[in-house]
RNA sequence: GCGCCUGUAGCUCAGUUGGAUAGAGCAGUAGCCUUCUAAGCUAUUGGUCGGGGGUUCGAAUCCUCCCAGGCGCGCCA
């Protein structure tokens, strides 16, 4: 945490941004001055739309990044692709950073940077050290993600870990990326899979077994339903994130087990969280929303802008209004509210503290609620943009062991739970597993995968990258020899194997990286990066010895292991990976 | 039946928002440790990108129709 405030107050100095995303944008300055030159000249009409798309290439042969804008403009000027291409790049002005420019393939123009252009990324990752790969793109704006948002009615299961850690991510993604950051933990402490739960606590009170007759109809099964009963019974105090209970150990006091029993997987949770470096800003209460008026405020709204209609004794939205299928029911018959409407009224409240910008993390089970409740907030007329808030939907975990899915928990009764996992395979494995893949496709979680100490497992290798980087650290001090950053800039011009052009190359990808995993919500682009960069810097550590006699070779090759070492740490934090210094 | 998501190597997955010869890891095969950590590296095998049609200079990516799987379709949350 503390490297993440580090990270937050410590802005990019403009002279350090040169190579990176600057990079791009110098390159694409000088492609509109030559299509300049060339209309003024007249090859060119002056009112052609100039969308400059400049892309890193996949293969060094051809340059360190390409644009294709002879290809996209061919057609409206009338010339074929490569002879504009070559227009292109007779008009373009030097620069000291471009080496030279090549036409490639059907029109690309390549272009390859100059090699001190190329190894000042080590200059930007050294100065600005945890600040490397953040931006001040958000400008400071205010940011709610919500996520987790698990009911109190039993232990987290490994799917609401997924949407720890993807909304964990998403968090750190967008702070490095200069948002101001609210985490947000909803969860409903109302309905009736409350009543569920107290009533399932209370009859383990007097005795009862899952398997009893009189058990109650959709009851709690899992074993962790008679640790609170027995903790009930006890008059143990309870002390969760935001409440504070003791039980008054009257097993016919259905409101005190419903309030003890809450508070109790309230703590529960909260250890789960806390195993996996998961925290939270705020705890926003379902029973709030009722306490504080604000559900009946919001019905009176609906009613009011006319987008309601009574039937069948019930009181209906009309969201087909906004897109929805079919209309839903606000009050039912029994006078209750349906769960849609305290959603609504829980999102109203989010605009009015002021967060333009939402996101939701939830498990696509739920996904139909995101029509529904944007269709909730359109109709109650208050300026609300269509599209809001933002969704992030994950889909199941699997969890297999030895070939075979692993369905059962004795403690929870029925799923795999997030402490059962960290408890198997740790916290760092746990996270990166869960965060590494896209959150909307299905995940198969393999347990003897993350346990296995080997290349098979993306978290050692990465982590083992940072550990090695650090040895090399080491042993520099042990051989005596004085290292000091600003000469090793000097030197940087020794770094000329093909292993350390690869690893500039890379190193310099990652705050464009970091942009767009936080712009879209895809925290898994970063695990796959850290992945990159660890095999390029693997394969140069076995191929070249980086302690060599010559001191400015040896300084120059110090200066990248390090930056190397330094852009892992960053990622790994991103994803709330721990960086080990030795393994 | 309707809606959302997914389909890429035997397995698990990437694929820079439409770019160049589709990439990793595992599994398989053959190699590399008196030298900075072998939790590593090197070489190699493996593809109708679910299928058909379309859009254009160019499609795994966009449109359309099929096929298969997951999730959701409640006056439950």
């Amino acid at each position: 945490m503390a490297g993440q405030r580090a990270m937050a107050a410590r802005q990019p100095s403009e002279s350090t941004q040169v190579f990176s995303l600057a990079m791009k944008e110098q390159l694409s300055r000088l492609i509109n001055q030559a299509l300049d030159t060339l209309a003024d000249q007249g090859i060119l009409s002056d009112d052609l739309a100039r969308r400059i798309q400049i892309d890193r290439t996949r293969d060094p042969s051809h340059g360190d990044l390409a644009s294709n804008i002879a290809l996209t403009l061919a057609k409206s000027a009338g010339r074929n692709p490569r002879e504009l291409a070559a227009l292109i790049c007779e008009a373009l002005p030097a620069a000291p950073f471009l080496a030279r420019t090549e036409i490639a393939g059907p029109g690309f123009i390549n272009f390859f940077l100059s090699e001190a252009s190329s190894q000042g990324v080590i200059r930007d990752i050294l100065e600005q050290r945890e600040a490397y790969g953040t931006s001040t793109a958000g400008q400071g704006r205010q940011v709610q993600v919500e996520y987790v948002s698990a009911n109190p009615t039993g232990p987290l299961h490994v799917g609401h870990g997924r949407g720890a850690a993807v909304g964990d991510c998403i968090c750190r993604l967008l702070e490095a990326t200069g948002w101001a950051v609210t985490r947000e933990f909803y969860y409903n402490d109302a309905g009736q899979q409350i009543n569920n739960l107290a009533l399932s606590v209370q009859a383990r009170c007097k005795g009862l077994q899952p398997d009893d007759p009189e058990w109650p109809q959709d009851g709690y099964r899992g074993d962790y339903i008679g640790d609170v009963a027995q903790a009930y019974l006890r008059g143990d105090r309870v002390d969760a994130s935001d409440q504070h209970v003791s039980g008054s150990a009257d097993p016919d006091n259905l409101d005190d087990i419903r309030r003890f029993a809450v508070a109790y997987l309230r703590r529960e949770q909260d250890l789960d969280l806390q195993a996996f470096a998961v925290h939270f800003d705020n705890y926003f209460l379902e029973s709030s929303l009722y306490a504080d008026g604000e559900v009946a405020a919001t019905v009176e709204r609906l009613v009011s802008r006319g987008h309601t209609y009574e039937q069948d004794g019930a009181l209906w939205l009309r969201t087909t209004d906004f897109g929805d299928d079919k209309d839903r029911v606000m009050r039912k018959r029994d006078g209750g509210y349906t769960y849609f409407l305290p959603d609504v009224a829980y999102h109203l409240n989010k605009w009015q503290r002021g967060f333009e910008r939402v996101i939701n993390e939830q498990g696509a089970d739920h996904h139909s609620t995101v029509t529904r409740v944007r269709a909730g907030l359109q109709a109650l007329e208050c300026g609300i943009p269509a599209g809001w808030p933002d969704y992030v939907l994950h889909q199941m975990v699997t969890v297999m062991r030895d070939g075979e899915e692993v369905k059962l928990s004795k403690r929870a009764g029925s799923y795999v739970t997030l402490r059962d996992l960290i408890d198997e395979v740790g916290r760092d494995a746990t996270r990166y597993f869960l965060a590494a893949r896209a959150a909307n496709s299905q995940l198969t979680f393999d347990i003897n995968l993350a346990l296995s100490q080997s290349n098979d497992n993306p978290v050692y290798y990465i982590q083992y990258a940072h550990a090695r980087a650090c040895s090399v650290m080491r042993r520099l001090a042990e051989q005596g020899w004085q290292w000091h950053a600003e000469t090793a800039l000097q030197q940087l011009d020794g770094l000329e194997e093909e292993h350390e052009k690869a690893l500039l190359r890379q190193l310099a990808r990652y705050p464009e990286v970091v942009t767009a995993a936080a712009t879209a919500s895809e925290p898994h682009g970063v695990a796959t990066y850290l992945r990159e960069l660890a095999a390029d810097f693997h394969t140069w550590y076995n191929a070249h010895k980086m302690l060599v006699e010559e001191p400015s070779l040896r300084n120059a090759r110090v200066a990248l292991c390090e930056a190397v070492r330094q852009v892992v740490a960053n990622g790994l934090g991103l994803l709330g990976v721990s960086a080990p210094e030795t393994m």
